[in-house]
DNA sequence: AGCACGCCGACT
DNA sequence: GTCGGCGTGCTC
């Protein structure tokens, strides 16, 4: 018998099958130790087969299994290998994506304690009766022992002190041995079960999808219970012996929903997502892949758990960014979820207020059952959106970051001990520091982008490489102190409201003040106590919490998402206005936003302030569609980046000449809406140079020339230039 | 990915 | 003469 392996190295150039002697048996998609070349690598069982396609003289033995159970399904190798030709990325990437990470370099091992058992309780109780009366602590410890049966010698000690337990083992009373225990995150959330009694529309769409397995698509505004639909339906999944997946976009998200989740499955749920440390991670992912927990909540690498038996996938807030993966392997996790969904033929629940533009075209061309909930839970309407002119506040003397009505929407909310969240899209101080008199900008020196003032820590840091740069106070090129502030960012709100508030406490949230360890929980836990009557933050404060005592959301300078150069920046802006605003007013209290802007006018502030989401929808995609952008065409970026400028420039050259050709070409006439080579808007980031070619496609041949794209850029290797293929970028950076 | 093999420059 | 630079090629 032959084993197919596939080994444990990202490159293309092993990224093929290898053939092994298999001499004992060991399941498919076992871990395995291989000779390779003159080393050994750890590589993944795929298939056991009785042919090899290699000279036989030649074929080493698998030296051992790394695990006494395989770690990947079935149905994981079927969606790793659609991830593959999907993504264009190595068979080892896209297996490396269904195990925790820390598993490979075999860093991680199973936590283990030590317990204290009776070994005889006859002769224990013998024991006790000749014991001294003095002796208390040890008939104290035996009595505990012969109560409870075993507890772990850390519990022990810890309540009677470390001697007693010591004499007791030594005299041969009591034994001890060795167990795993499990590494459980935020044992501290937990619910209470509530018996929550849907309400017909909430029951409705349960009922609907309990009835017959596909792809749903809830759009519901925010408010509206999702939360409860979801659980019913997981309540459901469990109860006829499946298993299923919860995702929610970001990491903030997650004790919210497990501490619902835990309440009502207690501990058949499990956490996944990137912020564990790597021994939770591990054992979370154990617990899973040993069908010990049934239901796993987490970020988007939760949808490659390795459930069995599945029986639903829900993904919350399913417009949102973080569901694509910005780094490499760069995969959709709505797509990804389709297919597993596919695969294991269960349903998947997409929920939104503002649906992306493409999944509710898809969900009203049929490829999705369209479900409505239009009613808030507290049958409150959403709360009122109060456009601000920004423009005209300079133009009556107010130059300052915040609105007069803002302001006294502010004082309002002080005086009445409720809270308000103010949304700045932008951490920092502000976004750069120039020298009013000679333009100077400091830049990075790594990338080609300015740097960004962080007053907290005094430095100027940039946002793509993280590195450091000293602050001035006078311009490095003329000496001049006078110094002009970019735009305003999350310190400098926080900065001016102390100064109005002094007696007020502030929480920020932004990538800068949670980087610790649950530092997302920490801060959110603090605002929804009451501890802090407002919270400052960036687009991590809109998404999906629930904060009963708000009543104010400001938006400051909500222009800065709808300036970016990208084909979804409209909807990108309406969607977070509607995320930011449903934060007011969930509970029975009235709630209000104030959104500030330079262009009071235009159509996503008119249709947003309405929470006219069908409106906008109609809107946007008949302007897609006559301007022939995404979901109508299809957008491909191939960047090029190398840390020489001449290569990256000049394989952009080549290969625009070949997709060109492929342009002219009579088979592809027509197809190509548009093809342009550029460099890209950030020129450089971490030292390299990044080039693009940009390509519009009609939706007609585009699988057969992203395919032909693909191979292009398989077998065109170029020397020190990494070429990398992007279908509809999110952002053009 | 990593290691061996192999073909050219600057040293004992 | 040889030590070592890293370009190229291979691993069942």
């Amino acid at each position: 018998m032959y084993g197919k392996v596939i080994i444990d190295i990202a490159s293309s150039l092993v990224d093929k099958v290898f053939d092994y002697k298999l001499i004992t048996d060991i399941a498919v998609g076992s871990r395995v130790l291989v000779p390779f070349g003159n080393q050994t690598k750890e590589g993944y069982l795929v298939e056991k087969s009785d042919k090899v396609s290699y000279d036989p003289s030649k074929i080493k033995q698998i030296i051992k299994p790394l695990e006494d159970f395989a770690v990947i399904t079935t149905d994981q190798f079927k969606l790793a290998e659609f991830l593959k030709t999907k993504y264009n990325i190595g068979m080892c990437d896209s297996i490396r994506l269904f195990l925790p990470s820390e598993m490979r370099t075999g860093r991680v091992k199973d936590l283990m304690s030590v317990v204290a058992f009776i070994k005889d309780e006859n002769k224990a109780k013998e024991y006790l009766s000749g014991l001294r009366k003095n002796a208390t602590k040890l008939v104290a410890v035996l009595n505990y022992l012969l109560n409870v049966g075993s507890d772990t010698t850390a519990n022990i000690n810890n309540k009677f002190g470390n001697g007693a337990l010591k004499k007791l083992i030594d005299d041969g009373i009591v034994s001890t041995f060795t167990k795993p225990i499990l590494r459980t995150p935020l044992t501290q959330v937990n619910g209470i079960k509530n018996n929550v009694v849907l309400t017909t529309s909430q029951q409705n769409v349960v009922d609907c999808i309990s009835n017959s397995v596909g792809n749903y698509l809830i759009h519901g505004v925010t408010g509206s219970g999702k939360t409860e639909v979801y659980m019913a339906l997981m309540q459901r999944t469990i109860d006829s012996g499946k298993t299923g997946i919860m995702l929610v976009p970001e990491i903030s998200l997650t004790p919210q929903v497990l501490a619902n989740f835990r309440s009502r499955f207690g501990q058949e749920v499990a956490l996944m997502h990137s912020g564990l440390s790597a021994g939770e991670r591990f054992d979370e992912w154990k617990r899973i892949l040993l069908g010990k927990a049934k239901i796993v909540v987490g970020a988007r690498s939760a949808i490659f758990s390795p459930l069995k038996n599945l029986g639903l996938i829900v993904i919350d807030e399913q417009h949102d960014g973080s569901y694509t993966s910005d780094s490499h392997p760069r995969y959709n996790t709505i797509e990804v979820a389709i297919k597993r969904a596919e695969i294991c033929g269960c349903s998947l629940v997409l929920g939104s207020a503002t649906p992306d533009l493409e999944t509710y075209h898809n969900a009203i061309t049929g490829k999705f059952k369209l479900l409505e909930m239009k009613d808030r839970i507290n049958k409150k309407p959403l709360p009122p959106l109060t456009i601000v002119d920004m423009c005209e506040e300079v133009r009556h003397g107010n130059t300052g970051i915040f609105s007069g009505v803002l302001v006294s929407e502010l004082d309002k909310v002080i005086k009445s001990g409720n809270q308000a969240m103010i949304f700045i899209n932008r951490r920092g101080f502000s976004s750069f520091l120039m020298c009013r008199e000679c333009g100077f900008v400091a830049k990075c020196q790594n990338c080609d982008t300015a740097l960004v003032y962080h007053k907290y820590d005094n430095a100027l840091k940039c946002h793509f490489c993280s590195s450091r740069y000293k602050v001035f106070s006078e311009c490095p090129e003329c000496g001049s102190k006078n110094l002009k502030l970019g735009s305003t960012g999350t310190e400098q709100v926080v900065e001016e409201l102390c100064k109005m508030y002094p007696n007020v406490k502030i929480l920020r949230m932004d990538n800068d003040t949670t980087s610790q360890k649950n530092g997302h929980y920490k801060i959110l836990s603090q605002f929804k106590s009451g501890e802090a009557q407002i919270l400052v933050g960036t687009q991590m404060i809109a998404k999906g919490h629930d904060f009963p005592a708000v009543t104010l959301v400001g938006i400051i300078d909500a222009d800065q998402s709808l300036y970016q150069s990208s084909y979804t920046a409209a909807e990108r802006t309406f969607q977070l206005i509607t995320q930011v605003a449903g934060r007011a007013g969930r509970a029975d209290k009235q709630g209000c936003i104030i959104l500030q802007t330079n262009v009071p006018r235009h159509y996503v502030y008119k249709l947003a302030s309405g929470y006219d989401y069908l409106s906008f929808y109609k809107k946007e995609a008949n302007l897609r569609e006559v301007t022939n952008f995404p979901p109508f065409t299809k957008i491909l970026r191939l960047l090029f980046t190398s840390e020489v400028e001449e290569l990256a420039k000049d394989a952009t050259k080549v290969y625009y000449d070949e997709v060109k050709k492929m342009q002219q070409s009579e088979e592809y006439n027509g197809e190509f809406i548009y093809l342009g080579a550029s460099k890209s808007p950030v020129g450089k980031i971490k030292n390299k140079f990044r080039y693009q070619i940009l390509i519009r496609l009609r939706l007609n041949k585009d699988q057969e020339i992203i395919s032909k794209i693909y191979s292009l850029t398989e077998v065109n290797k170029l020397k020190n230039v990494s070429v990398f293929v992007e279908i509809n970028p999110q952002s053009l950076s």
